[in-house]
RNA sequence: GCCUCUGUAGCUCAGUCGGUAGAGCAGGGGACUGAAAAUCCCCGUGUCGAUGGUUCGAUUCCGUCCGGAGGCA
């Protein structure tokens, strides 16, 4: 019989962390993180890590392993996924995924077969110029030569992604599309249930963000966003951590303190509104739905609810 | 008290030489296979401050009233 994986995921300030920690609590397990930013050591206010003491109660793994000026990729997280989720069944434990990186949880559960086409500086450098030479419409022209099936799912702004259909083409002489298709070929050894929390009004969670951010400052966000903001030349995807980017402006003089923090409130929510988006349309989603009464313990029951319809878990 | 300016989308403002209106921002929806906390796409009906008048027709012109800003005493 397949083992069951409970999936807990929803926007940033939801309460997936509390809520993950309870639930590996009650069923002997262990918590593997799918987030795309606490992967990096460092930076533990800006991406909300759990504390210390959740991590002491609860093992706790793929959060803050990795130097910030490494760059990290879906398919690096995978791979490492289902190592460590296979590490954790082999001991007689429960892997818990907790997170709210949506790519990175799809790809698991979708048990996507990444072929072994790293990216190629070079080559994307030099597509992105010729973009900027004959335009963004060129470039997607020129995909749509070699991979009609990708380029007709691609808006011609979207560069970054019509240069890595390009990249994948020439590098390999063979269509993202068809890797695309091969990659799902094999369904994944376990089961999942996935559970996303959400708030009935969205303004309460628009609330719990803005109080967050807050909560961050208090805590020491400023300090922690100088220390990424020094070494910003050598960082490669880690700059991205909304918290840090956006005091930038601060720290270089071209806008106050408060302006930063409005910025990161406004793109926290945002970004919580994209997550929102990813996982609404996936089938197979339980919705934990809260209202701003609603604690841990609601949302424990309500998991726990979920769990009992399934049989393998 | 008098004079001038001003009141249009949640906010900042365009505009209609009279035929019920449009940008930016905010916000909402969507996509998502190697940077994903990223990247990208789509979405603008609102008693045009209130009330009378002129007019076939007023948010637009005129009167009055009520907000707001400035100036003179």
């Amino acid at each position: 019989m397949k083992t069951n994986i409970l999936v807990i995921t929803g926007p940033t300030a939801s309460g997936k962390t509390a809520l993950g920690v309870e639930m590996a609590k009650r069923l002997d397990g262990e918590v593997i993180s799918a987030d795309s930013m606490q992967i990096y050591k460092g930076m533990d206010i800006a991406t909300a890590k759990p504390t210390k003491d959740e991590m002491s109660e609860v093992p706790h793994h793929l959060i803050g392993f990795l130097d910030r000026t490494e760059s990290f990729s879906v398919a690096d997280y995978v791979e490492m996924a289902n190592a460590v989720a296979e590490d954790i069944i082999s001991r007689g434990k429960k892997p818990i995924i907790v997170g709210g990186t949506g790519l990175y949880i799809s790809s698991f559960i979708n048990n996507v077969q990444f072929a072994d086409i790293k990216s190629d500086e070079s080559v994307r450098a030099r597509l992105k110029e010729e973009a900027q030479l004959y335009g963004n419409e060129y470039l997607l022209s020129k995909l749509s030569e070699c991979d009609p099936e990708t380029a007709s799912e691609l808006h011609h702004n979207n560069l970054s992604r019509v240069i890595r259909a390009l990249e994948v083409y020439e590098v390999t002489g063979k269509k993202l599309s068809d890797y695309k298709k091969e990659s799902l070929s094999q369904k994944s050894p376990y089961d999942f249930t996935v559970t996303a929390l959400t708030y009935t009004d969205r303004q309460h969670l628009y609330d719990r963000i803005n109080r967050r951010v807050d909560i961050m400052l208090e805590n020491g966000l400023l300090d922690e966003a100088y220390e990424v903001y020094k070494e910003s030349g050598k960082i490669k995807t880690a700059h991205q951590a909304i918290g840090c980017k956006e005091l930038i402006p601060y720290f270089e003089n071209t806008a106050t303190l408060d302006e930063c923090i409005e910025k990161i409130k406004q793109e926290t929510r945002r970004y919580a509104k994209r997550q929102l988006t990813w996982f609404r349309n996936k089938p197979d989603v339980n919705w934990i739905e809260a209202d701003e009464n609603s604690d841990i313990n609601f949302f424990i029951k309500k998991c726990e609810n979920i769990i009992a319809k399934q049989r393998n878990i």
